[in-house]
DNA sequence: AAAACTTTTTTAATTATTTAATAAGTTTTT
DNA sequence: AAAAACTTATTAAATAATTAAAAAAGTTTT
């Protein structure tokens, strides 16, 4: 049927999209179709020029195989990345490339109704600007805090519309592309198994550092999001008896002692009681070059800093333990913005395991830095908007036109 | 293909095992075949002597589907549950009815290089004097506690062979039938998934109250074992700072604040010190039959015994709080011995929800009582075998014998 | 340098699935 | 009460997919 071949003809364009690319053996595994059929269809996307040959891969111990890959310029992502206080928009290729400038919007979140109508005319307007025609947007993806529901499109905890309306509905409605929200950590943990250091894993747990610490948990080779959307809120397992009140109203959890909000406060404490450091209370005033001035700090060797990174470390990994022992992963990854900080984790993180787990249980676990850092949650949106591809209804050719041939 | 054509016919009789009646368009849409092939391998199966017609279901708004069951008296299965304590064996037909009186041996299993020789021993007996034939056995499902591999055949901490041999393949070779093996908690959450409380669950979390708290994980579905198979150490997560040693080394484990050898050690010390209850230090010399009084207490409305739950479950709370927060599980399912004491759960672990969870989190989640009770982990023992049928090589075609055609 | 082996690609033969048409039994609607 | 709508079952023809075999292009071994 035309529309059963439409489905196997978006799956190659998503594969292509996750893996750059592939042969034609390759695709005809992963479409899990037989080869004369996987041949047919990628014959018909060339012939369409949504895909271009690239030539022939080095051979494996027998004839080499042609590669495909999607054509430039024909297809292109929005992808938004928010936190609590800052949004960041992009413009992406199919070859992960940052297309425009990554445009950067001071948005505070709570209790704020204009969040959604400032966002809207934002990426309206970074469509707008790109130059890029409309038609050849694929979506636009967005991660956010909160508690999101992916599939009715809904965050309950900010950017609220009257009645739970669909907010990815609501700004599909104003841009005219599909659009996909998620919880930003699980956007980065999508970043991390589809390009970062969990790619292809089966079994690994994306720990979030950031304002809190989030969590993506990717089980057999997914992105895991229980019942309602809400897996992962890491940063609130009751863990401590330390009597400390948190942001959810809860006493004891992760994230009253470890955070990078944490750490900027404790830091803008100590200078306050002159303790020794490189750091000025000058330079911590604005949250963000705050932490990115402690995390410079600590690779330079501030002792200081170093201990309030070490603190945070160990109490993190005390969560960890939690989580290797409940869900046995293979690899542990530390990504967000805290993990630009790097090895620094590694020591306090394994300190805490060999105090509160078993051995057979974290001696065949590992923990890795991603190598993503800041733009892992940009890379997300828009990996989310292409995990989402077979399901876009809209699908069209592109014929060649006069300038592709020419340049 | 016949080899395909005997994946689809051991297909269908998986899902009827598991689903007792099914009609053809029923199994086309499990096996995701279309009608034409479903109803061929049915009519097969029927003309085998494999699968029989039952007659009529009730109409659903159209023609009454027929429905097909598994042959009674065709084939039979092995369930074994061990604990660290007592090893029970049963044979169990495919209707879920156990064929013979369960076995029930005292096989202590620390430092006890014995218990593999026993067990094969005792297994083979019961299988010889049940009076059913060898080929009739589909295979031997076996529970247990400790780290257990489920693809390699390994239990890391009893039963060990030398050099980490699969004792699934050692008992098989003995007994000449297809061995499975896995987590007794795992098997708990399967029999609960299968055929008990978490039946078509998506997302649950089954506890297995027993001498420790142990854990079976369901998620999209299915049982989720980790990377090595040792997903679900719930008694172990590191959760009290109350300087309590744990059996296995660490400190603060959640076992260590709540499990029924707590809860008869509690009791016995209870008594001791003169705490009013009609439980006699007499009846709970006995492990399991202390465990029985408390919950016969408990029922009785003995103030002491309630007490003794209402902390023990508490604390489970304050672990499935944890649960909860990372993996916004459906509903979380008290199984293994201890659920046997019934709603008495119920209010202290939602006490400890109140306390330790994000609303928006617990007020989705269910909490629901097991209806398998203490035979679960056998239930779960004979599921393994049938979850793994496809692969099971050998399929017997069984025809109509004189006897049968009599009866 | 030839033979044996790998891997990919192409083609033809086989097999499976979908579709459509028919029929039978039920429920809902008119 | 009869007609319409719906669900299940059966069959045959049309369509599509898989499998098997063979060819092509390389690599490794003898």
């Amino acid at each position: 049927m035309t529309e059963k071949k439409k489905l196997g003809k978006n799956k190659i364009l998503k594969e292509l999209y996750f893996e750059e690319s592939l042969s034609c053996a390759d695709l005809a595994i992963k479409l899990e179709k037989s080869f004369p059929v996987t041949a047919k269809l990628i014959e018909e996307l060339v012939s369409e020029n949504l895909v271009i040959e690239t030539g022939y891969a080095p051979s494996t111990g027998g004839r080499r195989p042609l590669m495909y890959a999607l054509q430039k310029n024909v297809m292109y992502l929005v992808s938004v990345a928010m936190d609590q206080f800052v949004t960041k928009i992009a413009i992406m290729d199919m070859q992960n490339n940052f297309v425009s400038p990554i445009e950067k919007i001071v948005l505070p979140l709570p209790n704020n109704p204009l969040v959604l109508n400032v966002l809207k005319d934002k990426i309206a307007q970074v469509i707008d600007s790109s130059g890029i025609s409309k038609d050849k947007f694929v979506g636009v993806g967005i991660g956010m805090p909160g508690f999101v529901n992916v599939k009715k499109g809904i965050n309950y905890s900010f950017l609220q519309l009257p009645n739970n309306k669909s907010i990815t509905k609501n700004i599909g409605e104003k841009i005219g592309i599909p659009v996909f929200i998620d919880n930003d950590s699980s956007l980065v943990a999508l970043a991390e198994l589809r390009f970062g250091a969990a790619r292809s894993e089966m079994n690994a747990m994306v720990v979030n550092i950031g304002w809190g610490i989030g969590l993506g948990l990717i089980l057999n080779g997914e992105l895991f999001r229980g019942h309602d959307g809400f897996a992962g809120e890491f940063s609130h397992i009751p863990l401590f008896l330390n009597g400390k009140l948190c942001s959810c109203g809860k006493v004891g959890c992760l994230e009253t002692e470890t955070s990078l909000l944490l750490i900027v406060e404790k830091a803008r404490e100590g200078i306050k009681e002159g303790r020794l450091t490189r750091m000025s209370s000058q330079c911590l005033k604005d949250l963000e070059l705050a932490c990115d001035a402690i995390i410079k700090s600590v690779q330079e060797g501030d002792q200081f800093a170093i201990e309030l990174f070490s603190k945070a470390g160990y109490n993190i990994g005390k969560g960890v333990a939690v989580l290797i022992h409940l869900l046995n992963p293979k690899t542990i990854i530390l990504s967000g913005r805290g993990s630009s900080a790097g090895q620094i984790w590694q020591a306090p993180i394994q300190q805490a395991l060999n105090e509160h787990c078993i051995p057979r249980l974290y001696q065949s676990t590992t923990i890795e830095i991603s190598t993503l850092g800041i733009n892992a949650e940009l890379i997300g949106a828009a990996a989310l908007v292409m995990e989402n591809y077979e399901r876009i209804p809209v699908i069209k050719s592109h014929p060649v036109s006069l300038e592709m041939n020419l340049s």
